[in-house]
DNA sequence: GTATGATTCAAACAACTGTTTGAAACATAC
DNA sequence: GTATGTTTCAAACAGTTGTTTGAATCATAC
């Protein structure tokens, strides 16, 4: 009974609003009114709008992360020792982003639509909590990355990554953003064929010839591998 | 002078901030203070806020949008009628963009930051401007494309074109992003090096195996397929 | 000099923001 | 029934927003 009607009803109004309107552009006066709750309402369960959008990240955010954290450990677990196919280990992150942001029901494409957003432009305060409920995870993945693709070096998949990421936060941004750009040229697909496409594309990127880098610019130490 | 001092401190002062903030919170007295004139001085020269967007995003896309225009041309016209190399085209549309996100000084960088966020999310009143000041150069890219990759259908490169432009926007708000994610991995790269390995990451997307398509639901108007 | 038009300025405007308040309504225990 | 604690509600709060105003300043022409 610690979550009432009121407290639910607030979250998942907020969770479309923000993704439509964004954070500032969207008051509270909207989200109440769309929840059919009195404005006061979220002050009194969140104490903030602040919060709200915390606990909005909260809710989703930290169960898509154990998800994913738990399929890489099932699919460890199995390989014993071998290293995982990169494609795998994409599956396993990408996958588990793409089936919830499917989700149209439940409102999981309402919020992967938003956290693509707020990773590219984190308002300061869900930046901590972003780093916060990453980090464990991204380790994780760089690692199994790491030991598929062996002559890839740490660095360089890291930046594959976050390369990876925007992809993905385009493809879920998806078919409103590419009507700018392409007058009609496509009817949405189903989430099936965007996950197809976007692995390939993604899965050839990872293991792309290794870029010829510009002669090291005997840059000054930045404190890089500090003692 | 048509272009009074005044009007470009505006500019400068709004590109940054923008940046920074977002277009809803930054207020104009954030940006008349920092463009150190008068309040109203941004009604005068611009008429309203939003006008001030539209002007800001006019100056810069417009010639960005030219640049690559111009030099695509000019490749084509050096190859005759022989298609040109998927990666020559990458290099103009994206070579491009990353030079003027590489400019610091002339604010360039900010402008591009702003833009790849924007194209994420656009505020309405920005959306049209977007789409037409972005279709015809689409169109030309995508036509150079589907006739170096002959293989690949139309509506893929499309796609994939669009992943790339997620794996550009992350790359250029770039290194704030990364170190939600990665403490300190990087010492920042210069812009050469995040050049080179964006565009062996995409040319290994572009050209990576097609996906295996789940069945093709029927294509034609707006009706789902009654699976 | 004066006249004319463009630009700047401080001040005010109405509208909206997130938040607080204190009383009302509700539930649940005794 | 009364008492107690939680939740709702309309109203108000103080602060900020983009915009407007009308006088002051500046530049340039006559």
């Amino acid at each position: 009974m610690a979550d009432s009607d009121t407290r639910q009803r607030i979250l998942d109004a907020a969770e479309l609003l923000f993704t439509q309107y964004g954070f500032e552009a969207t008051t509270l006066r909207r989200i109440t009114g769309a929840a059919e709750v009195n404005l006061a309402a979220v002050n009194y369960h969140f104490g903030s709008k602040e919060e709200l959008i915390r606990e909005l990240f909260r809710r989703r955010l930290t169960w898509l992360n154990q998800q994913r954290l738990q399929e890489l450990d099932r699919l460890e677990a199995e390989a014993g020792d071998k290293p995982l196919k990169p494609s795998q280990i994409l599956e396993v992150f990408f996958g588990v982003a793409l089936r919830m942001a499917a989700d149209t029901k439940g409102g999981g494409r309402a919020f992967m639509r938003l956290l693509g957003r707020t990773y590219a432009k984190p308002s300061d305060f869900v930046r901590g909590f972003l780093a916060e409920e990453y980090a464990a995870v991204v380790a994780r993945f760089k690692a199994a990355l790491i030991k598929a693709l062996p002559g890839v070096p740490g660095e360089e998949i890291l930046w594959r990554f976050h390369f990876m990421l925007g992809a993905m936060s385009y493809a879920i941004s998806g078919t409103d953003a590419l009507h700018i750009v392409a007058e009609d040229a496509l009817d949405d697909d189903d989430a099936e064929a965007l996950y197809a496409r976007l692995m390939s594309f993604m899965l050839g990127g990872l293991r792309a010839p290794l870029p010829a880098l510009p002669a090291k610019s005997a840059k000054s130490p930045r404190i890089r591998k500090a003692a």
